[in-house]
DNA sequence: GGATGTCACGAAAACGTTTTCGTGTTAAAA
DNA sequence: TTTTAACACGAAAACGTTTTCGTGACATCC
């Protein structure tokens, strides 16, 4: 149970003082080589490694990366975290997770937590009550104190900073596009309330596919669920609402969800009703997980490269936090990620 | 784009002494009334809030806990995340994360890299190339710098230290026994290589159901995959060695899978066999996740309550972190979740 | 022999805290 | 008046580093 073995302990066994072992092990040409030899031979013994801590206070670095997400059992969200945990790891960072559970006190708290030292910047997805109540002020106060946000995904415009995003809209768009060539006269949309940003957008992309090809929507054919609800206890209620939605249109032949679980809830509940997928119906869903794939039939879907997100997020993070031009004026961008439509068997 | 306060600069402000102003701050009787307000009021006004890195610094203590876990993108594992999150947060701990890839060097850097004062202890489940390799120097070298870990799920019995495991004999017999029970008499085991301990267990539990029923097991029923293969990229082989297992077993009416992968590319096998389920084949697998949820037919599956195991082996390592009874001999010890059937419509 | 330079090392400050131990001032007790 | 005690505060050490600057011992040069 010996404890890790320090700089002054080192000198205290050589004789020699804390500044000359520290420089004999960083290799400096003030020690001599006999010196150097000793110190260095002593150091591989007892297995010295420099104390994190006293370098990230002396240097006002932590060489840690603080990611702030709603949720983590959520295949989009661990293959962020993949992809930053990936990239961070290569460029001598380690990666600190904070959930919000979708609530904006959690996320506050944890914000704080983290913002008193213990990481150089944020990478965050915003969660839905923040989003409802449109408060930002912590986002803003964080950044003022010169730690640098990159939020991915759910973004919003009132925040100065760097953003990755999904291609939402044009996603949408060319599933949708997707469905009409497919033959496909009658398509519902399965989409979340609009304060969603990303609900939002894809349904715009459909109205805008729709329009394209001279289909005049129909509002009986948006179905706005409340995402407020944990999908994983009211099953029954989103399948009831897509149930009648069905009965009320029976002309349906195409359904584009915005993510994976109304998709496969569609397809049960058209099993359900007698049709066939894809002969009667076709479905296309949003977001490449897990059910997409190991679903029967699966489900075409559209990708949003989750690891490449959360890779590029932690490039434009390091990059901005070492780059440290105080000086020159912030310049912020946002990176736009393309989707890419997987197609399986839920379509023609 | 002012930094952070700190407490020097509060001291200079009001001119006073730093040990006056950190005192104050924590309402030492030591301070007079008319200076404690004064120094809260202005603290409150800056916003001041003392940096973790110093504290950790000087308390030897960081408050955070790392984990290591082979893969992030695995329901199992982001809930384990989920549980010691939340537990952490609640005790005031944050929590760093490292991936290993299922790769023996990753996870020992990653290791180095926490250990040298980053964090507290440790949380992990060891990578399946570490299983193989057999080597657990950097276990060892970790608890004996005094760092405790506490393992989970995937433990081998050569370490000392805590664990948490599931009760995978006793869940793998369960499941096969109600298998037996709802009438199957031809029962395939679809499982992995035995150095995975946790899949050796399994295959031992569902032998034993087997034996208590006066049934004999039968070497062609046991499908020992190589799971070194990336699932999701060898689905298709992974889809042959089963229907070979079909084909040449026609009689076989019942399946225990070891996840929830092999337990659904099974049922779309026997459906493509034109096998009915439940009617014809019984189907249970291990892990409740959101495939075994969503799947048609939804899977009964054997639940091993990942989030409570990661809420576990929280409360385990910060109980020890805070005990430090230097003195008192270590003392470890193994807890042991119980596995749960949850039954849905792959059995009758 | 004195000035200068090189070499090899140590002292000390700094990062931001907390805490122990003084110490000067004032009021109360003798 | 002198002693004592309470009060309110400051100095300094400590946590483990890195780095700047200083310095003593020699060797070199004119």
């Amino acid at each position: 149970m010996k404890r890790k073995i320090t700089l002054k302990q080192i000198a205290r066994e050589l004789d020699v003082s804390i500044s000359t072992v520290s420089k004999a092990l960083r290799n400096s040409a003030e020690i001599s080589e006999d010196t150097k030899q000793k110190v260095q031979a002593f150091a591989k013994l007892y297995n010295y490694k420099p104390n994190n801590i006293a370098l990230s206070l002396k240097n006002r670095k932590t060489n840690t990366i603080g990611i702030i997400i709603p949720e983590i059992v959520h295949h989009f969200f661990s293959k962020v975290i993949s992809g930053v945990e990936t990239v961070a790891n290569k460029r001598g960072y380690n990666v600190i997770i904070g959930l919000s559970n979708e609530s904006f006190s959690k996320e506050v708290i944890n914000m704080e937590m983290l913002a008193n030292g213990s990481i150089d910047g944020f990478i965050l997805s915003i969660s839905k009550e923040t989003l409802q109540l449109q408060d930002y002020h912590h986002f803003n106060e964080t950044m003022s104190q010169g730690m640098p946000i990159v939020m991915f995904d759910r973004v919003v415009p009132d925040i100065n900073c760097d953003k990755i995003i999904v291609d939402d809209f044009n996603g949408a768009k060319k599933a949708v596009a997707k469905l009409i060539k497919n033959g496909c006269e009658t398509i519902a949309i399965l989409t979340t309330k609009d304060y969603v940003s990303v609900g939002k957008l894809r349904t715009q992309g459909y109205l805008e596919a729709l329009q394209e090809n001279d289909i005049t929507p129909e509002a009986n054919l948006i179905l706005k669920l409340d995402d407020t609800l944990d999908y994983e206890v009211h099953l029954d209620a989103l399948e009831t609402e897509i149930e009648q939605l069905f009965k009320l249109n029976p002309s349906v032949d195409g359904v584009f969800a915005v993510n994976e679980l109304y998709a496969l809830t569609a397809m049960k509940v058209a099993r359900k009703l007698g049709l066939e997928i894809p002969k009667d119906i076709q479905v296309i869903g949003f977001t490449d997980g897990v059910l997409s794939k190991h679903a029967t039939p699966s489900l075409t879907t559209v990708s949003q490269h989750a690891q490449q997100m959360g890779e590029k997020a932690a490039h434009l993070l390091i990059d901005k936090l070492e780059s440290e031009n105080e000086d020159e004026e912030e310049v912020y961008q946002t990176l736009v990620i393309e989707t890419e439509l997987i197609e399986r068997e839920s379509t023609k």
